[in-house]
DNA sequence: GAGGGTCAAGTCCGT
DNA sequence: ACGGACTTGACCCTC
C-alpha cells in the first residue's frame, strides 16, 4: 500500500492552522500540553493532577486521531504523533512523575489498545522528536538528554506495542550536532533495541545533507526530505537517481518514507503555481535559504506536487504542510486526478 | 472569548 | 546579541 501521511494534528477548517479553539470538535484529536513554568508555580499536588489529566486526555486524543486516520482512504493511513503525549517526560523536575509505577501502569494499560487500533486499521505511525535531540552534539550533557529524549519516545512506542521489529514504527531525527555522522554512529549503540529499531536519520537544509546521511545507511534508514534537499542543493532529485537506490537499501525491505513540504507562496512573489520554482533564480533575486525553508500552509504548486508524487512509486510521503490533514488530502486528490490511485 | 505574552531543550543563518 | 526557522502552536493570564 502506498501512503501519504498527516503530521501531528487534525484540523477541520483552514482557520484552525492558526490554532484549534477549545470548543472546536477538532480539539479532541489533538494533544494538550502544559509548561514547566506553569507546573513550577503550582503546588505539587495540583501540578501532578494536571499531568495525570493530560496523560489521560492525550492517550485518548491519539487514540481518536489514529482511529480517524484509520477510517480515511487507505492511501492516507499514515500519521505522525506529536511528541507532547507526555509533556515534561525528560524535564529533570518532573521526570519522577512519569516514572511513578501507577503512572506507568496506566500508560501501559491504555496505550496498548491504541496501538491495536493502528494495527487493525493499517495506520503507519511515527514520531519526530524536537530539534533539541542531538545525538551528534559535541557537548556530552546534550547527548545524555538526547538519549533520554529518544528513550522517552521509545517508551511510548513500546507501550503502543511497537518497536519489536525493524521499522515497525519510525522515530526520525537529524544529525545536527558538530560531531556529525560519526557522533550518531557512536551513540547509536547506547540506545535500547526498540529505539534502534525505530531510529531514522533525515537530511537537513543547511548542515548535513543527503550525502552525509548516506554515510550512516549501513546502520540506520535514511529519510529523504525532498524539500530540504532542494533548499540545500537546488536540485529536484529524481527517482532514478543512484542515491535513491542507496536510500531504499537502507530500509532493508521496509517501504521507505520521505518528507515533502514546499516553500511558502508569499516568499516566492508572483510565482506561477504550475511551474517548478528555479532555485538559482530565487537565490540570485535576493531570497535567502532561511526564507525558502519555511513551510507553506497548502500544496499550492501543482508542478512541485507532481515531482513529489513521482517519488510515490518507491516511498510513502509524509506531508509536512501547515494545513496538516487538509494538505494531505489536497495532495491525495491530485494523485487521484493523475490516475495514481486505482478506481 | 479574544488577544498578547510566554513557553525545556540545540543549532544554524541572517541581520 | 538576537530573531526566526526547523520540531508540535498551545497554554496562561488579563481584560
Amino acid at each position: 500500500m502506498k501512503r501519504l501521511g498527516i503530521v501531528c494534528k487534525w484540523i477541520d477548517t483552514p482557520d484552525q492552522i492558526e490554532s484549534v479553539k477549545p470548543k472546536d470538535d477538532a480539539k479532541k484529536y489533538n494533544t494538550a500540553t502544559t509548561t514547566v513554568a506553569w507546573l513550577s508555580r503550582q503546588k505539587r499536588e495540583v501540578a501532578e493532577e494536571r499531568l495525570w489529566q493530560i496523560m489521560e486526555q492525550n492517550i485518548s486524543s491519539i487514540g481518536l486521531l489514529i482511529s480517524r486516520v484509520g477510517d480515511l482512504e487507505p492511501e492516507m493511513r499514515m500519521v505522525r504523533l506529536s511528541s507532547e503525549v507526555f509533556p515534561c517526560y525528560t524535564e529533570p523536575a518532573w521526570r519522577y512523575f512519569w516514572f511513578r509505577p501507577d503512572v506507568r501502569a496506566y500508560a501501559e494499560k491504555h496505550l496498548l489498545p491504541v496501538g491495536d487500533i493502528a494495527r487493525a486499521k493499517g495506520v503507519r505511525l511515527s514520531f519526530h522528536p524536537g530539534p533539541f535531540t542531538v545525538l551528534a552534539s559535541d557537548r556530552p550533557a546534550i547527548v545524555e538528554l538526547s538519549i533520554q529524549e529518544m528513550e522517552y519516545h521509545a517508551d511510548i512506542v513500546r507501550w503502543l506495542g511497537f518497536g519489536k521489529t525493524f521499522q515497525d514504527f519510525k522515530i526520525n531525527i537529524h544529525i545536527s550536532g558538530k560531531r556529525g555522522p560519526d557522533g550518531v554512529r557512536q551513540n547509536y549503540g547506547r540506545l535500547s533495541p526498540e529505539a534502534r529499531n525505530c531510529l531514522t536519520i533525515e537530511n537537513e537544509e543547511m548542515t548535513y545533507g543527503l550525502d552525509q546521511c548516506l554515510g550512516l545507511s549501513d546502520i540506520v534508514p535514511i529519510v529523504l526530505d525532498i524539500h530540504h534537499h532542494w533548499t540545500r542543493e537546488g536540485e529536484y532529485i529524481q527517482a532514478s537517481d543512484p542515491r535513491i537506490s542507496r536510500i531504499i537499501d537502507s530500509w532493508r525491505g521496509v517501504r521507505p518514507v520521505i518528507h515533502y513540504s514546499v516553500s511558502r507562496e508569499e516568499h516566492l512573489v508572483g510565482h506561477a503555481s504550475d511551474r517548478l520554482p528555479a532555485h538559482d533564480a530565487l537565490i540570485s533575486s535576493g531570497l535567502n535559504k532561511q526564507k525558502l525553508r519555511a513551510h507553506s500552509d497548502f500544496y499550492w504548486n501543482t508542478a512541485v506536487n507532481s515531482w513529489a508524487l513521482s517519488h510515490w512509486q518507491w516511498a510513502d510521503i509524509m506531508c509536512e504542510c501547515k494545513s496538516k490533514n487538509l494538505g494531505t488530502r489536497q495532495l491525495w486528490q491530485q494523485a487521484k486526478n493523475a490516475g495514481l490511485i486505482s478506481q
